[in-house]
Order: C-alpha cells, then structure tokens, then sequence
DNA sequence: TTGTACGCGTTATCAT
DNA sequence: ATGATAACGCGTACAA
C-alpha cells in the first residue's frame, strides 16, 4: 500500500517513458503508438494513477476545471430536488462534478457561495437568481463565468435563462378554473423580487382581466413567502362570509399552507384548489391535488445543454436567450370542484372583485402589471 | 475591466511587497506589521483578489482543498434533500465546498462519482452506502481519504458512521401498534443489502417475536426497491380474505406506494399505518399519517462534526465508531387505527402467523435474523 | 519582520 | 513519435 498517490512522473519512470508522453495519453492526445500506449495505460492501471485535476488547472492555459456550480434556494425543496438530481446525472455523464449550495434567499449566504464556487474556479454556474438585492460586487465575482440562469431572469444581459412558462401555468388555471364556472378567484403567490413569482401573479391578473374581473386586494394576495404566512392568507380568505371559491397557488411552499388550511377547515370539498409544483402525495389526499406542474427534467436537459455549449464557445460570441420550458396541468379532482353555492353571474356583481365592461382598463393594467425586464 | 485574474503576483507589485507577505496576509500568518497588512488588504480590495484554491492545494504539504464530496441514493428523495440541506450549510459555514452526487444504488455510477470526487483531491468524504457490491477497487480509491459513512454501516474498520436508530424506530412502530390490540401486522421493507433496512427488519421481527408472534412470508415482504412494487405488495395483502389489521413501512419510498394503494382502495380508515420518514403533507391526507421520524438536523450535525474532527486528527489515530440518532414517533391518525373486525385474541391462532408459547425459539430467531455487522 | 529559492503535479512550447 | 524544459499560482523552508 502505498502512502502518496501516484503521479504522472511515478507511471512515466515505471513505464519508462517520459511525463508528457504519460500527459499525452492520459489527456488522449495524438501521435503517441499504440505500443507505448498500452505500456502506460498498463503502468496507470498498476499504480491506480489518477489525474490530479487541481494540478491540471493550474496548468492549462483555459484553467478548466470540469466542474460547475449550482445554486438554488433550498435543496431540499421537492422541485429543486428533483432539478438538482437531473442535472448532476447529465453533467456527470460529460464527467462534470457538481458544487452545490442552498442561498435561503439571503443575499450574505448567496455571496459566500459564489465565492466558494470561483475560488474552485468552477468552469460554469446555475443560479436561480432569488435574492432581492443582487450586489454590483456579485455580478463582478462571476462576470466572466458563464452562467445559466433558471427559475429567473438573467442578471446579466450575455447570460442564457430556462424559465418554465411561468405566466402560461397560471393562465392556464385560471382557464381551467373559469371554465367550470368559477369567477371568484383568489392567487397566494411569492414575494415579487422574483420574476417567476412576478410572472406568475402576471398571469393569472391577465387571465382574470380577460374575463371582466378585476381581482381585489383580498383576492390577490402576494409575498408569501413561507408556509405559515401562507396558511394565514388562507385562513383569512376562508374565514371571511363571502370565500373565494378557488384559490390558486404559486408554488408548492404556499400550496402546502394553503392545503393545511383548507383541511384543518373541512372545506376540501367546497374551495377548487389549483397548486404550482407537482407533489407525490398529491393524488393520495382526498380530493387529489390538481397542479400545475414544472417539467424538472426538460428544465434540467435545456439548463445543461446551453451551458455546456457555452462552455466550448469563445465568450460572448452568443447574445443571452431565454428559453421557456412548457408546464402541464395535471387534473387530480381539488381543481374541479364547481363553485356550488352560487351560480355563475352574468352581470351582477361579484364578491369583493369588481365587474368590468369588456375590454375596458385592460391595457392600462397590463401596462402597470407587465413584469419588468421580460424580454419578448 | 481586467480579463485574467488577479494573483498573488499582482497584489504583490500593487502593494509594493513580495508574494509571500501577500500569502501571510491572506493566510492570516503571524508576523506581518499592521501598516503592510492593511496596505496589502486594500490591494486585495482594489483588485479583487480571490485566493485560487487548486494552487493552493497543489502545493500545500497535505493537499487540502477544503472540499467534501457527498454521495447518497437520490437527492430528489426528501429525507436525503434535508439532510444535503443541512451538510451544505453547516460545511459552507466552515468555508468547505460541497461535490454532491446521486448513485441511484447503482455500483458504476457510484464508482463515477468516487472518481470524480477523488481526482478533485476532496478532504473527505460522506457516503450512504447502498450499493449491493462494494468492490475493493471502489475501497482502494478512497482508503486514504477521511470518511463518515451515514445510514449504513461503514465498510472500513477505521471510518465512523452516523446511523439512525432504525431498530428502535420499527420496535417502537410495533409496541405502538401492539398496545391499541394490533396482533396481524404486516412490514414492508427495502433491500436486505442495506443495513439499515437490515436493522428496521430485524426490529419488527425481533419486537413480533417477544410478543410471541412470528411473522409469516405474507406479513414480512422484504427488498422491495421502489413504490410501484410496495404498491404491489400492498395490494396483495389488502385483497386477501384476511388482511393484517397494520401495516409497518420500512421507508418514505414504500410508505408512498402503500399509501396510494390503501386510499385506493378506500381501507385508509381501517388499516394502521405506520410510516418510516416524516412528510410535509403526512397530516394532510385523512387519516393524518404516523411515522417513525428520522432526525435530519443531528443527523447532519453529527456526520459534520465527526467528519471535521477527522480532518484535524492524525490519520488512524482513532478507532471507527458508530453513533445512533434517535428517531421519534409521531402519532397523526393513522397508526391509531385500532383493530376493529377482529378482538384480540389470546390464545387463538393468528390469521398467517403462528401464535408461539412464550419463549421459545425467539432465540433461534435472534441468531438467524441479526443484522451482520452490527457493532454491540 | 520580510524576502528568496524552490517545488507541488500538471500542461505548453519547442526541440529532437 | 517522444522528450527536455519552463511555467501556472501558490506554500514551504530557510536566509537575511
């Protein structure tokens, strides 16, 4: 048993050769013969030689490193579970190592990951971008880096983002909902620094607008930002004389909440509930959970493919694009409960949203409502 | 805008000083003068110097990186999610990176990650290990390497293990269950390969046993590796003529494929259930769910802690321990289902197991059935 | 207190 | 096709 780990000089002396010539096979190299080929792959083999790849950075005139940052919110989110698990699979079929880190959304964390991942020199980042103040000293840490970001705009215009069809998923809810009848609507989203969020409650306003309803204040609740303030909204719509007769959910965090609530109400069976996120236990409760759900693979599949071609192109040969990865609803039974106790009105009033002409204040709205930077 | 980064070399010119003074600073060795310290600092500023790391560890006497690599089953499953969620932050709050990857209990994926992890010279290595063939070769590759194994026992004699109490967890399940009436209770575990499936077996059965009851095959389904076959299985005690009164699930994977074919099949509110691993929609479903909940935070904290005073002891200076977590029940609903179509009997047979005399061949049954390896 | 010389394991350059 | 030599950015040993 040795103590040191072998190096290239230890398999160049055995097999007889010189370093480079070890370099040469080791890195698949050209004109080396087969027969001093298999020499060294046999001194390697023997001595267990592995590739030093901090040395090799140093060395290398790109400083490459094969591996690549990921930085996400919270890891042990479902979602980001799931996006974390496909993309260290892709990355480590091309023989990439994956850093990962859980910012909490707190701006100190998020620094200090960054920098850990570029004192590794990480050849690329992930980010989802989700914290609300983003420093000029960040940007300038991984300014030559290239970054895909997912979840959010970029934040840097040269970058790349993978973004589910945020305002879509929430459209498509609402459609779903209004088909069977319900126009009283209310949205629980996340706090608005971020656009997933932003584009999220963007749709589902749009949505409603289009159908004449302006949702009000107690019928658009946003910045939610954890479970517990989530259950509150929830409470707070419920427990009030005229609910909503659906709720829309932004994401599975507020989805949770609001489904705590709900039960612990009694009112699974009266309030239509449409979640964002898939969950696995989703068609175990009673009624099933109907969602909107994110496609974690394509994200992950589209997020790996554009960085890797980053990668192996000349910096900013390529202007940043964002890619919009479709999302699915899945009908499970809480988004199909019809509102029951009142009938769909054509001209009267509605709870506590107001009732538009057609077509009118619409623009206005959505001027006001458009999620900033979105570029289209 | 600079292009290349800045190195040691550069704050050295900038600040009028040699590259060691600058190493002393950001090292924060002794005998460098205040005045030259802050002079350096603010070069270091100015440029935006970031100590390279691989340089670093290639040339210092021991290697470090201060990085760790982390391998589990499946980062997507929740209970691994919390614990990366708790690694990661305890690590980075130590200046450690975290290379994170997934072996889908598949041995050459995990060999792929070990590699990876190894060539990236990691400091140490926390492992679940939860593949069937651990060939020596995998065992070699990371002989020298400080590692703390968790959820199974470690598989070499020097290393520690940071283990849930998984005997206790299911012993408890059983006496939970035992003292409502449950004498028919069914357990359905994961692959026998895995110690800590061994240990949540060997719990039931042992607890079974003292009861004077012996569990038949149709009450004790093992290696059941994902929640389509626990769904199976499930559905195949469920539509015999006489079904277990409970039924024991040996992980959060098969608690979800019984769970599903349970309210399938609309027995949820007369057959107990008790989980292994908590669920942020266990109370929920209707009835709430009982499990037997690991604790992710000592975990983590344990793992950590054990790993990092490796790191700054000399190697093979301590003997390999192995530290149980305790785990806890959580009582929800559905492990409080009493056995309502049959009464207790006393002495009568059991519908499938066998009634035993007290006492006797429990002791048989110990010998044969405990888990190998395990350290008493 | 500060600096010089060297080496870590690898890759790049230029020879043979 | 193969090798000698230098260099990457940093830490170590020792001198000044």
């Amino acid at each position: 048993m040795n103590r040191r780990k072998a190096t290239m000089r230890d398999v160049a002396m055995l097999a007889g050769v010189s370093v480079k010539t070890v370099s040469r096979v080791v890195n698949d190299e050209p004109n080396v013969s087969e027969t001093v080929r298999t020499q060294v792959a046999s001194a390697i083999d023997r001595l267990g030689f592995e590739k030093n790849l901090m040395a090799s950075s140093v060395r290398r005139s790109d400083g490459r490193t094969q591996s690549i940052g990921l930085l996400v919110p919270d890891i042990s989110n479902p979602h980001w579970g799931r996006l974390t698990r496909e993309i260290t699979d892709l990355l480590q079929q091309r023989r990439y190592a994956l850093l990962t880190g859980s910012n909490d959304r707190d701006a100190e964390i998020e620094e200090g990951l960054l920098r850990a991942f570029t004192a590794r020199q990480v050849d690329g980042l992930i980010i989802v971008p989700s914290v609300s103040e983003t420093a000029s000293r960040q940007r300038q840490l991984i300014a030559d880096i290239p970054t895909v970001y997912t979840d959010g705009l970029p934040r840097t215009g040269g970058s790349d983002a993978v973004i589910s069809d945020n305002e879509g998923g929430t459209r498509q809810a609402v459609e779903h909902l209004w088909k069977i009848g319900h126009v009283d609507i209310a949205y629980i989203g996340d706090e608005q620094f971020m656009s997933s969020a932003q584009e999220r409650s963007y749709g589902f306003r749009e949505a409603m607008l289009e159908h004449g309803v302006i949702p009000g204040r107690d019928r658009f609740i946003l910045d939610i930002a954890n479970q517990q303030s989530a259950r509150e909204a929830a409470a707070s719509l419920l427990k009030s004389d005229a609910p909503p007769t659906a709720i829309i959910c932004g994401n599975n965090t507020t989805m949770l909440g609001v489904l705590h609530e709900v039960h612990a109400r009694g009112k699974q069976d009266s309030v239509a509930l449409i979640g964002f996120d898939d969950h696995d236990m989703a068609s175990v409760v009673r009624p099933g959970i109907t969602v909107i759900a994110q496609d974690e693979v394509a994200l992950a599949q589209t997020i790996v493919d554009r960085l890797l071609r980053r990668l192996d192109e000349p910096a900013s040969s390529h202007q940043g694009e964002t890619v919009r990865v479709p999302v699915s609803l899945i009908s499970r039974g809480s988004g199909e409960i019809t509102p029951r106790s009142q009938a769909r009105p054509r001209d009267a009033p509605i709870s506590s949203g107001r009732r538009l002409p057609p077509r009118v204040a619409t623009l206005d709205e959505e001027a006001a409502l458009k999620p900033s930077g979105a570029n289209d």
